[in-house]
RNA sequence: GCGCCCGUAGCUCAGUGGAUAGAGCAUCUGGCUUCGAACCAGAGGGUCGGGGGUUCGAAUCCCUCCGGGCGUGCCA
């Protein structure tokens, strides 16, 4: 399916083949690359082979390039093979072959896209896991969007996903959480409860506890504040995870588990985590805490995972047992965590952490967003939870909308520090190339509605009646979408779909000004019945990539 | 100070060591009596932050400087 691999695999063959036949010297391994030419006129593929080849071989390029396009066997995918200077082989693909293609895609149908790299392999994809305390607000979608489209794309591309928030629902802000709480319900009651310090301020609190207030009445708050509050927590505890995924929900983010914190001490897999260190003596007592001996695994610092003062774990001490359950209990294959930039001075020791539990530093991958900063014109917007929260993620999508919103964080690399124009957004919704995306997709249904509104069947359609340039060039580029979802997935970096599904919207619309589909001319009838098999295919591919980037498909706009 | 990330067109951003560095927005010019003009065609716009180096070949790798962001807690 992937013809970039069909390709290495007949340059490689080649290459092997003048080298047994003695017009090649033997050259090591070299790996056959395989590009897509910037300009037509150098073919629909190149390699760079005979470039990398010359060293090793002692020979020119050219010759070389020479040698391998001769060895390449006859075959039924290319129409062109030529070796252009400085000795690069570009490769033609035969109209036979594209035509073809067209059956092959619609025979895949939403398989389509889907390629075999992660062979089964488990991985886990943890990402936004916000303490639970509050609505969520803008600077989360980011790492929302992002995990959710790279597990649909790892999913695509034959992993075995699973999708995790890990709910903080134990330690330091979750007192905070609750101690604020217990302030605002006395204050729902007329109380004169001044507000703990430090204390979330937001008015999320004050709503949640004015509804606990209005359940539960006075007769709890008689009693004392820790009883008070081990009656509250629960409910308030439900109650924002339930907003939290309901504003996850309508930005098109779904997960496989959510992970309790304080089951990890309450189930005794912390204990057995602490264990499993002191037993391989990277534990130490030191000051009255206990430490994680991270410094015999290379990081500059040790860590405490016990404290000293109250005794109960770090925040990197349930992190540590966490993924002792990821690697050890659950064993993923591998472990993929989308954390903001703030995060990334965490990054060092999970890696220890890795390395401690018996595995490579490389099965616990981070992915790192860096902060988005939102500005109105030139108006920075700031935001931040403990001051109150000033725009939600749910603001957000009742502003921009799901799909922009999704489209805009999916087509940047999560490294570029981005600034959201919220004007702009707003302002250029009309031109947001996400409405192009998904236009392209509601004009190929409407063609297909009018087909069939004139009873127009074009299942048994010929192929080989696709005879015009543009049908040539819109298949070149539904076919690249496996090799993109292969070459995405590998990186890790789904910013690549978007950008594929603006390009191939953008084949469609090309193709559509100059190819008339469902004509009025009777005679037309056989090359109507194979553009409508090609606009198929192009709405197969398009639909699925827009499922992996996790966008609604629209029939109509 | 040290560590990580970033610096590409007026703006927002792509770019896998390869051939003449791309897209959207903005600006300008053209194109609808037939399947959706939320479209298409074209134009202008670049010291890829500066300087060295590696290489047949560098926006991409290395060094250095400048500028910006984020870290550098027994917070999470």
């Amino acid at each position: 399916m992937r013809t970039a691999e069909t390709l290495s695999e007949l340059v490689s063959s080649a290459l092997a083949a003048a080298q047994e036949s003695g017009s090649l010297p033997p050259s090591g391994d070299a790996a056959v690359n395989i590009e897509k030419p910037q300009l037509a006129e150098h073919g629909d593929f190149s390699t760079s082979l005979p470039l990398r080849l010359a060293r090793a071989m002692r020979m020119s390029p050219m010759k070389i390039g020479e040698m391998i396009a001769e060895a390449i066997p006859d075959n039924d995918l290319l129409k062109r093979v030529w070796v252009a200077a400085p000795g690069f082989i570009n490769l033609e693909l035969s109209d036979d072959f594209l035509r073809g293609q067209v059956a092959t895609i619609l025979s895949a149908g939403e398989e389509f896209g889907n390629v075999d790299t992660g062979a089964g392999q488990r991985v886990q994809v943890e990402f936004v896991s916000v303490n639970p305390t509050g609505p969520l607000h803008v600077g989360h979608t980011r790492g929302a969007v992002i995990g959710s489209g790279l597990a649909n794309l790892l999913e695509a591309a034959g992993y075995e996903v699973q999708r995790e928030y890990y709910v903080n629902d134990a330690g330091n802000q979750m007192q905070v959480f609750n101690d604020t709480l217990y302030a605002r319900v006395m204050q729902a009651a007329g109380h004169d409860e001044p507000l703990p310090d430090p204390a979330y301020p937001g008015e999320y609190l004050v709503d949640l506890a004015e509804r606990l207030y209005a359940r539960h009445g006075d007769a709890l708050l008689s009693r004392p504040k820790a009883e008070v509050i081990a009656a509250l927590a629960p409910a308030a505890l439900e109650s924002t995870l339930e907003l939290i995924r309901d504003d996850l929900d309508e930005l098109g983010v779904r997960y496989d588990r959510w992970f309790s914190e304080k089951s990890l001490i309450e189930d005794g897999q912390f204990d057995r985590a602490i264990k499993f260190l002191e037993a391989r003596g990277y534990l130490a007592d030191r000051e009255g805490a206990r430490w994680f001996l991270s410094t015999r695994l290379g990081e500059e610092k040790d860590n405490v995972l016990i404290r000293s003062d109250k005794g109960g774990p770090t925040y990197f001490g349930t992190d540590f047992a966490y993924h002792y359950d990821k690697f050890l209990v659950r064993e993923f294959d591998r472990v993929i965590n989308v954390w903001g930039a703030d995060h990334h001075g965490h990054v060092g020791r999970m890696k220890a952490v890795a390395r401690a539990l018996g595995r490579e530093p490389d099965d616990l991958v981070v992915i790192i967003n860096q902060i988005v900063s939102f500005k109105e014109g030139d108006r920075a917007v700031r935001f931040s939870k403990r001051k109150g929260v000033i725009l939600t993620v749910r603001e957000l999508l009742d502003e921009v909308g799901a799909d922009a919103c999704r489209y805009i964080f999916l087509s940047r690399s999560p490294d570029s520090q981005m600034e959201f124009d919220l004007d702009l957004a707003r302002r250029q919704s009309a031109d947001n190339p996400v409405y192009y995306v998904q236009y392209a997709h509601a004009r190929i249904r409407s063609i297909q509605r009018e087909a069939a509104r004139r009873d127009l069947d074009y299942a048994a359609g010929d192929v080989s009646n696709l005879r015009h340039p543009m049908e040539m060039e819109l298949i070149k580029t539904i076919i690249r979408l496996p090799d993109i979802v292969h070459h995405a997935a590998t990186r890790l970096e789904p910013h690549h779909l978007p950008h594929y599904a603006y390009d191939l919207a953008k084949s469609l619309q090309r193709f559509y000004e100059e190819c008339r589909v469902v004509s009025n001319d009777p005679g037309d009838l056989p090359v109507s019945q194979a553009r409508l098999l090609l606009v198929d295919a192009a709405r197969v591919a398009l639909a699925r990539t827009l499922v992996i980037m996790g966008m609604t498909i629209p029939e109509r706009m």
